[in-house]
DNA sequence: ATGGTAATGATAATCATTTTCAATAACAAT
DNA sequence: ATTGTTATTGAAAATGATTATCATTACCAT
């Protein structure tokens, strides 16, 4: 049985199994506030144990990101890419995405002005569309301070 | 010689060459105000001109999309997507994208308040990290009228 | 302790996108 | 109009991320 994190229990009563792997892949989201992707992923952790998957670690990423625990992040550079949605990392944030070295920053200025019309235009958007909406991505494409 | 289209002159003078692939696909483009995948417009171009190949159609959008002239697209679907930006389709609109069947629905509202915000956003994004915003995007993910 | 079944991992399969490279065609200079 | 340069093209192969298959393993409720 693998020990009990904090994940432990939103996984227990659903038909799911709380695992090693899945332990120790949340363990490796927590360890950085990188945009990792699967593969990242899969090559930290195998440095230390080589018996999880590469498939393991989609599978994975992808019920956790359908349990609401991660984000996905589709930037465009070939690789999806996955962040933590912890109580730490909470905060909402946007990104601003290098277009030539691909870096990322988190950028969270203007928030409550931002939350104020996303919320207005969700509202809009349900009654208008009649679309549950769930989600939404921001992001700003441009030069990095380098790249420039 | 292709014959003289309205993006002819965008083409000249740089060193690039106004062919008729991609006078083809350009109108492919205009055609419609759906976001097309390279396999789609591949695919209508095909039934009319089997001499465009697929990789002439990656190449040429890739190029429009540098030039300004087309926006891509990623919404999560598997392909990269593309749609005009056009002067009839210059109004600025974000994206809705049913996390279940995939539909696409265009919106515009509250674009006043959101286009002050974004230029207060970029403004300050480039002040603090000294980035240059070349782009944005927007988009809401959740569940259509029909898969709701 | 054990049985049902969710989860796993190795492998192969898919599928979008890129690369390669020889052939072609746009177009500037003549 | 002809020519030479070189951007562009298309077919085929390569790449690389993601997904499907399937036999095996291991949670965990009983």
């Amino acid at each position: 049985m693998p020990g009990k994190g904090k994940w432990q229990n939103r996984f227990s009563g659903h038909g799911r199994r709380w695992t090693m792997p899945r332990e120790t892949i949340l363990q490796q989201l927590s360890r950085t506030n990188k945009h990792q992707s699967p593969k990242e992923i899969f090559l930290a952790i195998n440095k230390f144990n080589p018996s999880i998957g590469l498939t393991t670690i989609y599978r994975t990423l992808e019920l956790l990101d359908k349990m609401g625990v991660i984000h996905k992040l589709r930037i465009g550079d070939g690789q999806v890419r996955y962040e933590l949605r912890g109580k730490e990392k909470e905060y909402h944030h946007h990104h601003l995405i290098c277009t030539s070295c691909g870096k990322i920053i988190d950028y969270a200025d203007f928030i409550d002005e931002e939350m104020e019309l996303i919320k207005k235009t969700e509202k809009a958007l349900n009654k208008k569309h009649n679309f549950i909406i769930n989600n939404h991505n921001i992001e700003f494409y441009g030069l990095c301070e380098k790249c420039r």
